[in-house]
DNA sequence: TTGGTAATGTACTAAACGGTTAATTAAGGC
DNA sequence: GCCTTAATTAACCGTTTAGTACATTACCAA
């Protein structure tokens, strides 16, 4: 199935001796590989020597950093969780009128989607696994202040403008928009095929943004 | 990560002597087991000899029908595939008014995915390895038949009769019906646990069935 | 300078895993 | 009733894979 990639360490001086005795820059170090390797192939389909070779360390190392496989699994979906937290808590929509800033919400929403496709390959892969790596990880609780604030404060903004009509259960809608932006990501390979519709190329990227908006906004809007 | 499943085959004795020398039952038996299996713990994740055990045969079996994994995983792809077009085909919409159509549609989608846990997970399986294996599969243009000719009927009669806007692509439409109920089954694990919220109970489907239900309709009814 | 310790390298192992070899048995046509 | 062949069984095999034992090295504090 997938071509016979050869797990052979490379040899010392090519990897970057800047990392010897940084433990952190390891850490870093494995943890990007791990996370690209996870979302490529899948927790069972990744392999431990596949991603030691790729580092600029050893299989050694990520056993005595990380414990073992699934140990290393979590840390890189805690990695990738908090990558996005990040970014949404960072962004600002106070000075746009409630139906700009939902539009600009939902869009950042899918251009975020749409240029980390590794993200949404691991929550892929985590739900596949049941979600059982999350739940061992500990802060999750956190992960969905900040997106369900700024679409709250949205809302209300909108209920008082008058914008937007009553009973909009915040986090129903966020799942709505998750669920448009998520799908264009994920299901892209099998929608692709069937439809013969490509869902990569930038106007198709653009086009479906347009709509996801659209589907959002007139679920929202006062109905005149 | 996985209980300790030991592999160990079912003594014959145990097994359905029924199938003895009956190849389509062995086949089919073969196959039901496998989809669990897929479904349940991915293509990498899924074993061969796991498989083997829970049939009512052997492992030599499913290699002489299926040749080897990948065959075996691209049967049970296809297989899934077959009942959903066989289902969409049956659905008969005509004597209902456009609106009501769409609705029945929209609401048949949603219960067929939540009931239907295994097939979305084979899908997401599929679209973790980007599609190869359906691509290996034969005829898979049948496969968007159905539901887009019922969806571009529906769509042209409520044209016809006012009730519809103008201007929506029918695929587009198929996309976001199948991105909204998509997301309940195949991100549940989750979702459910980051925001606190059951999404597999009764009441949750309902209401979330709703939801989904109104957002496809305000997306494509005229607006007054 | 030195001693202790965190970090790293090398080489190895046991078990799991996908796949195969080869012998055997039931079924149906003649 | 025999013969061919499709279906099935049981045992086996070479590789891959996660994980480890143990030696070694760089770093830092005293």
């Amino acid at each position: 199935m997938n071509p016979p990639t050869a797990a052979i360490p490379r040899p010392l001086e090519e990897r970057a001796r800047v990392l010897e005795r940084d433990p952190e820059a390891t850490r870093a170090n494995i943890l990007e590989i791990a996370t690209e390797e996870f979302a490529e192939k899948g927790f069972s389909g990744a392999r431990v020597d596949d991603i030691a070779a790729r580092t600029d360390t050893s299989k050694r190392m990520i056993y005595y950093y990380f414990g073992d496989k699934e140990g290393l699994f979590v840390a890189v979906i805690e990695r990738a969780y908090a990558g996005i937290r990040q970014i949404e808590a960072n962004l600002k929509l106070d000075h746009l009128d409630p139906e700009q800033a939902l539009r600009t919400l939902v869009g950042f929403t899918f251009d975020y989607q749409n240029a980390n496709e590794s993200f949404i390959r691991l929550v892929m892969v985590e739900n596949i696994h049941r979600g059982v790596h999350l739940a061992r990880s500990g802060n999750i609780e956190e992960l969905n202040v900040p997106a369900i604030a700024t679409l709250r404060d949205i809302y209300r903004r909108g209920r008082a403008s008058g914008a937007f009509r009553d009973g909009v259960d915040e986090i129903d809608l966020h799942m709505s928009i998750s669920a448009l932006c998520f799908f264009n990501v994920a299901n892209r390979a099998t929608f692709s095929r069937i439809f013969q519709r490509d869902m990569a190329s930038p106007q198709a990227l653009a086009r479906r943004r347009e709509i996801v908006i659209d589907t959002i906004l007139r679920y929202v809007k006062q109905t005149p």
